[in-house]
Parts: C-alpha cells; sequence; structure tokens
DNA sequence: CGCCTCTCTGCTCATGTGAGCAGGGCCGCA
DNA sequence: TGCGGCCCTGCTCACATGAGCAGAGAGGCG
C-alpha cells in the first residue's frame, strides 16, 4: 500500500518534472528546487516519464523519417538500406511522401552509381519528378523493361528515364520496345536486334536498379497502357500473382506467375534484379503491401523506400508468417501449373491498337 | 534563391538532426559526424527545429498541467496562481481532471489555511472527493453559502464541507439555512440567529475560499434543489445573468443580476470573496465559460483552476476584449438598471415549496 | 570596384547532465 | 531481535551541451 502510493506520488513528480524540463525549460537543478528533490532524483524521475511514455515526442515534417522502421526492416530482410516516410492520411499525398523520400536517397546514394537502370510508372515518375535539377554529374541512365510509347500521357516510360538522366546531366539510354510482347517469336525477334539487345546488355552493367511495382488489378499501368486486358488480369490473379516487378507478375512466394507471359516480357529478369548490388524498390500505399512483401521476403530489393504503414504491415508476424507459409506450399503448384495454358494474350495487344 | 535553397536544405538537416537526437539518442556529436557538420551546427540544427515547432513535446498524462497557459491567466487577470489541465475530449472526465487538479492545489498550498470556506455544488462534491484521507491536519472547514438540506441526494451542500474536514482530521461548520429564501424578511431573520449569523460570521475570517460556479439555465443546482424555477432562471437570463457564484447570479460585467433575489441569498457576498487573500476557483467546461469569465475579469477570485479550453478562453483576445468592453460600460447601467424593478420573485418562493 | 554590414561558421569555456558507486533505510525471514 | 538482501538516495566524475565571441564569406550600396 505504501509502495502504490509512493509510486503515484513519483509519478505525479515526475510529470510535474517534465513539464517544467520541456515546456518550461528549466534546468534539473532549478525543477529539484521547484519540487524539494534533489538534482539527481529529477534526472531519474525524467527517465522514468520517458521510459513510461508519459513523455511524448514527435517530429512533425513532411520529410521526417522512421528510423526505428527503417532499422527493423534492414534486420528483419537483409536489406542494405530501408528508408521509412510517416504516412499522412491522403492517399495521394503519401506517394508524393514516398518519391520524395526515394529521390532524396538516390541523391545521397554512395558511391554514386555511374549507370543507373531504372523502370517506369506513375511511382517512377514521380520519383524523378521529385529529383532537383543537377542532383548529381555524369549519372547515365538505362531502362531496364520496355514500354516506351504506348501510353500517350506525358509522364510515364522514356520520359522517366530521360528526366532523372537530365537533371543529372547524363544520358538516357531507352529500350525501344514494348512492356510485353504478343508472340514469343516477336518477342525473342526484337530482343535480338541490336538495339533492343544492347540496351538490356547494358542495362545488366547498371551499378544500381531503381524501381517500383504495381498491384495485379485493373488499375495497373499494363491494363492502362493495353499491355494487358482485365481478364489477363483475372487470369494472373488466379494463378496468384499479387503484382508485377518491372513488368513481371509474380506471386506471394516471389515466383513468376505465369512463366508464359513472363516470356513475353521484355526486360531484366527477376535474377538479375536479385543478385544486383543496389536494387531499389520504392513503394507505398495500402494496395501494394503484398506484392512489397513478396519482394522483399524473396531477396528482389536490397533498398526499399516506402511508408509506415507499409514498413509495419511487412514487419507484422502474423501477416508476415502467414504469407510466409503461403508461399512455402505454393511454388509446386505455381510453376506446374503456369506452363498449361497459353497462347491467350491476343486481347492485349488489340486493345493497344484501338 | 539560393538563399531559399539553402534554407530548405537546413530544414531537412535540422530534421534529420533531430530524429537522430530524440529517436535514436545520439549524441550532438555523432549526429554531426553523421550528416557532415559540426556538433555545433547540430545544436543550433536542433534549436531551430524547437523553435519552429518541427519537435513537438507533449506530456500525455491525465494530471498533466498547461504551464504556459497557467502564466498567461495569471499574468492576464492578476491572479495569485492558475491550474490549467488538458482538457479530454469527454466532458464528464474533465470535470474529473479539474477537481482532481483544483484537489492536488488545495493539498499543496502554502500556507495551510486554518479555516477554509466552501461553498458547494457537484463540481466542489468531486473536490471533496478527490482529496486523499489525512491531506492535509486540522483544516477547519465553514461553508460560506446556504443550502443544507433541500437536496435529498448525498453528495450535496452538507457532505462536501464535512468530507473536506474529515479528510484533512478537522471540524465542519455547516451554514444551517437555505440558499435563497422566500421572503427577506425570512431571510433576515434567519441570518439574525445566532447559529446562522454566527457561521457568516465564522466564513468571513477563513483564510481561503474555495467555491465553483453554476450555470444560468436549467440545469443548475438550484433548480434542482427547488430553490429557483425554469421561469426565474428564464428572468434572470432576461437581465443579463450569466451563472452563480456562491449562489449569486452575476451578469458578465462582474455585477449582481438581481438586486431583490440577492438580497434573499444567504451567505457570504461577493465583496468578501473580492478582498480574500486567497480565493480560489474551480470551473470546468464550455458552459461556465462565460461565468467563468465574469468571475475572473472582475477579480472575484485569486485563483483559478480550469481546463485549457476555458484558460483559452479567457484568453481569446476577441471575445476577451469584446467581454472586457461590455463590462467596461455596463457596470452603471447595471447597477441603477437593477435596483428599480423588484418584489417580482414570489413565484420562485412558490416553486421551491411544491 | 571597394567598402560595409550582416549572417553564418567554428571555436573556448562554463554549465548541465547521465553513468556508476557507496551508504542507509526498509523489508522479509529466522 | 538480528541478519541478509533489496531498493532508493545522494554523491563523484566524465561527458555532452549551450552561451558567447572572433573571423570569414556573401550581398548591398555608394
Amino acid at each position: 500500500m505504501v509502495s502504490t502510493e509512493s509510486a503515484a506520488a513519483n509519478e505525479l513528480l515526475a510529470v510535474r518534472a517534465a513539464e517544467l524540463y520541456y515546456e518550461e525549460n528549466k534546468t534539473q537543478d532549478e525543477i529539484g528546487a521547484i519540487l524539494r528533490v534533489t538534482r539527481w532524483k529529477v534526472g531519474r524521475l525524467l527517465s522514468q516519464a520517458r521510459e513510461r511514455g508519459i513523455i511524448r515526442i514527435e517530429i512533425v515534417h513532411p520529410r521526417a523519417r522512421r528510423l526505428a522502421l527503417e532499422r527493423e526492416l534492414g534486420a528483419r530482410f537483409g536489406l542494405k538500406d530501408a528508408i521509412v516516410v510517416p504516412a499522412p492520411v491522403d492517399e495521394v499525398e503519401l506517394q508524393a511522401r514516398v518519391a520524395e523520400a526515394a529521390a532524396d536517397y538516390l541523391v545521397s546514394v554512395r558511391p554514386v552509381p555511374r549507370l543507373l537502370g531504372v523502370s517506369w510508372g506513375r511511382t517512377l515518375h514521380q520519383v524523378a519528378e521529385s529529383l532537383p535539377v543537377g542532383w548529381s554529374t555524369g549519372v547515365n541512365v538505362v531502362q531496364i523493361n520496355g514500354g516506351v510509347s504506348l501510353s500517350k500521357r506525358p509522364g510515364t516510360a522514356a520520359s522517366t528515364a530521360v528526366m532523372i538522366a537530365q537533371k543529372a546531366g547524363g544520358q538516357a539510354t531507352l529500350l525501344p520496345s514494348p512492356a510485353i510482347l504478343e508472340r514469343l517469336e516477336t518477342k525473342k525477334a526484337i530482343e535480338s536486334d541490336r538495339t533492343v539487345g544492347g540496351v538490356v546488355q547494358m542495362a545488366r552493367g547498371a551499378a544500381a536498379y531503381l524501381f517500383s511495382a504495381g498491384v495485379a488489378d485493373t488499375s495497373s499501368v499494363h491494363v492502362d497502357s493495353g499491355y494487358l486486358t482485365a481478364d489477363d488480369i483475372a487470369e494472373l490473379r488466379e494463378r496468384g500473382a499479387v503484382g508485377d516487378v518491372i513488368g513481371r507478375y509474380i506471386t506471394a512466394d516471389g515466383t513468376i506467375a505465369d512463366p508464359e507471359l513472363d516470356a513475353r516480357t521484355l526486360g531484366l529478369g527477376l535474377e538479375e534484379l536479385r543478385s544486383a548490388a543496389s536494387s531499389i524498390l520504392v513503394i507505398g500505399g495500402e494496395a501494394k503491401h503484398a506484392v512489397a512483401r513478396a519482394i522483399v521476403t524473396h531477396g528482389l530489393c536490397s533498398v526499399i523506400v516506402t511508408d509506415e504503414h507499409t514498413a509495419r504491415a511487412l514487419l507484422d508476424d502474423l501477416d508476415g508468417d502467414a504469407a510466409a507459409d503461403a508461399s512455402a506450399g505454393a511454388p509446386d503448384s505455381g510453376s506446374s501449373g503456369a506452363a498449361a495454358p497459353s497462347g491467350h494474350h491476343d486481347s492485349p495487344a488489340e486493345g493497344s491498337a484501338s
């Protein structure tokens, strides 16, 4: 009873001490005089107050980061680096923050990559826009997956790579090919063309890759751009696809969802991403948690730039283990089943032509 | 342009420094090494961050206080002391916090008042309940306004004073009289009774007064207790009454709303409250802002215990100056106008009798 | 073009603060 | 009642920090 009472009294003292210290900027000595305790006790009270969460210190700034989450992510998934930004309520704002953080990160990477491989998409375009002019000197950029011309809106594919290169005073090398070809032969043919093959070859030599990922649903840029139809997406989802990485649709277990489709997808392969020294994933938002998980849990990126909700979702053991378990059992059915149905990909091309 | 750019860069640095300092517990020297600036600059960045509100330090505890507001209140209204507690969203909780704070204050007042004058009501009862047993030694309590017996619920009038005294190991002296008498003659008669008159006389000698205030509406304890009817309240409101202090209804300009009614009100007068060395007002909640303002702007209390919303409302210049201006112009009309109409207070008495 | 001023930088020094340690009171237990 | 263990207190000392100051660089103005 006595201990309870004194504990409560101590807590009150701690609160008073915290107020005087943090709000009134008094020294611990002065506080000691006011509260009639020694300054050492004041120090201890303040420590207690911090430990017990009575004092909440928050950094309110759009560019703030979540270093604790970054450390956890890095440790848990063996990443070279992790950047986590606080998530604003607004999804649009969130994407902007993540893109900004990715741009900041890119600016600060040492050593500066001489050649940077980039994919494209809404996210990457925002990253490109967020980069300051002159963010580096002489960084050349190479596109790592196809998709230059199909979408006519500015801010996709080509312009992304070009903008990143321009702002660093370097050259952009584009991959002059669709992301996904209609027929495997066409893909092989175009791939063997020196212009295209050379670019892919160059991409393989990039010191770092910057990429994002798409969700396997109809909001995908692949549907927007006409490479895939809603039916294709439905098919992919049935095969367990959670999203795409540099154009290649993967399942939760990190494997290719549909090898036939993948064979017709032009650009860098997943293995090249996996083995790269620096592959920077930029991803944010609720919808992309599944694909983000697939990527980080299977080593497809060495650096992640994301928001705190995504980070927490990735670290959350419940989901984490569940997804891991699911992926452990799935690969077999995924790869064996994927080979069987094929040649159902005429519609996307028609869609793109209209 | 250059200055803008470097200012932005500085802000970013400040954010990073703040993160490392407050979230990662690194020393300014270490941070300097990380951010490639000197430790002095880190210190400056942190100062900036604090000044510019990038760092938000909050003390989350039910017993926390708002020292800045307390200081402002004290300075603005010439108070001896001010206690401001953070306002929880819940009104019930808010009342409890204010009462608790008042109890804390009472415990800590030095010198300890040998004789404490108290009023009664819901708020004061909560204060009494919040006082710890043995909060002081030998503090006697005297009731400063009538109202012992009319309400039969426990926790009003008498029990408040008794509880406060008991918990301090002192004697309670009650005022054995209704708060408001039906007829002036009765009031004068009862007042001249030695039992009653003596108590009032004793109350005048109290070293400190503890009181709250009521709102001039039908939720008032005066209506509950049957001293006043809804019609009386309506009448009082027409005369500009904002609420009651120790049973006496006052207007925004701090004067008696209805002198005739006031003459029939038994207990300490406002002047005695005003001239007291220590008169502690305990008041909280949106509804009581107006009466709280009337009290503090006209010197009826020397100490206020309240919530932060009330405090801010009191300090808010817009309302503040408006009320001050009104009160500056009003006293004359208030005192002269109040004397004219009288003798219309039979109904309240009838109401209380029924 | 040169000077002036104003701000920002990196320093010295005094002060503020936290880690670690010895002593003392309080408890349970014999 | 005496003993041992425990926690809490107040201290020493080393380190971290903020105040104040001289010098350097960037603009602005004549």
